[in-house]
DNA sequence: AAGATGCATGTTTACGTAAACATGGGGGAT
DNA sequence: ATCCCCCATGTTTACGTAAACATGCATCTT
């Protein structure tokens, strides 16, 4: 099927593997078509007209051959490779999509790929996209909080994806004020945007509680929580399960304190947490601030897990060499991001599927930071 | 100038604040210009044709004030843009591109999103090139090792990005069998590809050396050096100035061990350099590899930084809150990523610079895992 | 006052592609 | 042998935009 691209490919590198970059030299490499002027700082592009008057078939029977039409005979294929090869043909993306009407590119929205879970998650949506023939264009926000974000949403209102995958804390769609352009796909990754979107997004639920239910089963009689930011969703989602994990063992929730997901804000909080005896199991809702947190404990002399235990979440890949090794929530990113992209070219290309909510499961991994209460 | 932007997004929002996501609407707000059959199920798209007839102006007009011409009269600007309201018009870039031969539009090539450099830079990168006006196209690619490299840079040989930045060991542009299309500007980060491209990086050399020379200033009377991949020219230009250092304080360097760049495979060399008491300071290559050294040493029971030093690299957002806290060399991706970005408008828009390599500063950062030699 | 100049706006055209439709010849079914 | 259909290929057209050129009116220069 798409012999006719791989040929192309081929070619073009042939051509330039012993070449350093340059500009210009193409249009003297084949024949232009209406410019017989020696000037040849015209430089215009190869066309599909171009390569059809060098092979001597219809611009149609070009464009069949580089979209790998099945109906095209082996020889004209052949000739016509050969063409695109000697004029050094790439084909013009924007004049595709003109005709087409679809862009075969993908519109990501985040306020930053400066979390561990946003990139790896954009990592699978980048692969998944690949794979599908669809190309990621980033959409970067620059200040979440500000109100100025619709200027840098002006690009969404140019039509030039075909869909929108959303990676940041929904509510912010709520207040701020911008809104999506109709009639464009979206999937919304962690949020409880509600049934009005296609949501994917890891159970945070679920790993809060497994996290909480760990330290409860190992003896202790209360569980602390550094939490994310009352503004992230899924923070507030796995604060709240914590909450009614130890409602639901007949335990007061003690008062959460509220982290920034740093390491440092981890730190600060583990400072205050380390002072207290009453703390043996402290529940972080990010391994970033467990890290800081376990490094409070040992400055202040507190053993983990001899003397306090400490849950993570996100799983990183650093979390199994942490001192201790870190007991974490994993969560798939990859594959909240494969099966965002999966719900996202429904949408675009087939049926038109309900709005929903698909939640990918979480799990505990046990290491070495959480022991038995020695109370 | 770009007022005519700014009303648009500002009105298609309002337009859109109340509503779900809905597809197919659109067609029934305004009038469309052929179709005037009940059927709605035609959606075509809003045209600058279509504009133009709803506010009694030729499309060449509106042309104008979608682009921010200053020579449109206020009050012709106000009804289009009222027009452009009213309808919903959303500007096709792919027609744009088409008729401008700009795509406005920035390919960025990478291996793996998953490592903390990587990110960051991509981070900047994107906030650099919005800031300019251009829209980030992620060209992931999936294997680096493999031959078939080529197959996932079809795209690039569609003519889809105004420039191009390879994130990546670059000598695996030597041997695979790809290569970038031709006339289309290139800056590379991470290699010494030579001056043939233009190469924007860190400075590995003065990090490694100001890491060597802080441990031996401690007195360490030899430092040793866990690396990353052979592969990976960073590391290799880490490893010789390591040793170069070492050589010029004439002490003969000890065989380096390659690791590739995980905790888990710094985690493996600590354990052999811990059971070796003439190991007294080491060098990790980045920081991940640091945190599982140090976690193989405080396994085998050698003190951190009583019994040996430990410097890392990178200055990821975690290494101060290591257990100790990582002396590590820090270096700007941010910046990195910035000057990639001015580098390739400078090519893209502007004059055509020669090709040249910029090298950004890279420090140190002493923090608590390094300490006097106590032998 | 007459020509020159500037400015807002309109008209024509081409960018490169692929869908829709047209054509013509070869092979199979009857 | 006749008809028909399939298949490879060609022709026409339109996608939405902005550059280039054209027009007509108002203001400025001398």
């Amino acid at each position: 099927m798409k012999r006719g691209y791989a040929e192309i490919s081929a070619s073009v590198n042939q051509l330039n593997r012993s070449d350093t970059l340059s500009v210009g030299e193409k249009a003297t490499m084949g024949e232009t078509t209406t410019a017989d002027t020696g000037q040849n700082t015209v430089r215009r592009n190869v066309s599909m007209a171009d390569v059809a008057q060098h092979a001597g078939v219809s611009s149609q029977t070009v464009s069949r051959v580089s979209n790998g039409m099945p109906n095209v005979d082996e020889a004209t294929r052949e000739r016509v490779v050969a063409s695109m090869r000697a004029l050094g043909y790439r084909p013009n993306r924007a004049a595709r999509s003109l005709k087409t009407g679809q862009f075969k590119s993908i519109g990501v929205i985040m306020f930053t790929l400066s979390t561990f879970g946003n990139m790896r998650t954009l990592d699978a949506i980048a692969m998944a996209s690949a794979a599908a023939g669809y190309t990621l264009t980033l959409m970067p926000v620059p200040h979440p909080t500000q109100g100025s974000i619709s200027g840098a949403f002006s690009r969404l209102n140019e039509q030039a994806v075909d869909g929108i995958v959303i990676i940041f804390e929904a509510h912010v769609l709520d207040d701020a004020d911008f809104a999506l352009p109709r009639g464009v796909p979206v999937v919304i990754i962690d949020s409880d945007a509600g049934d009005a979107y296609t949501v994917v997004d890891a159970d945070q639920a679920l790993g809060a509680r497994l996290a909480t239910e760990h330290l409860l089963e190992l003896g202790h009689t209360n569980v602390f929580h550094v939490a994310g930011p009352t503004a992230s969703f899924s923070a507030m989602r796995r604060l709240e399960a914590w909450r009614s994990t130890l409602a639901g063992a007949g335990i007061t929730a003690p008062t959460p304190l509220h982290g920034d997901w740093s390491a440092e804000s981890g730190y600060a909080h583990g400072l205050e947490l380390a002072k207290n005896p009453e703390v043996t199991a402290i529940f972080a809702a990010n391994d970033q601030m467990a890290l800081g947190i376990m490094r409070a404990l040992h400055q202040s002399g507190r053993e983990v897990p001899g003397d306090m235990s400490v849950v993570g979440f996100d799983d990183t890949d650093e979390a199994g060499s942490f001192w201790p090794p870190l007991t974490t929530v994993h969560q798939d990113f990859s594959e909240v991001g494969r099966l965002c992209i999966e719900k996202l070219l429904g949408e675009i290309e087939g049926t038109h599927e309900r709005p929903g909510t698909t939640i990918v499961p979480t799990r505990l991994v046990v290491r070495d930071s959480t022991g038995p209460y020695a109370g």
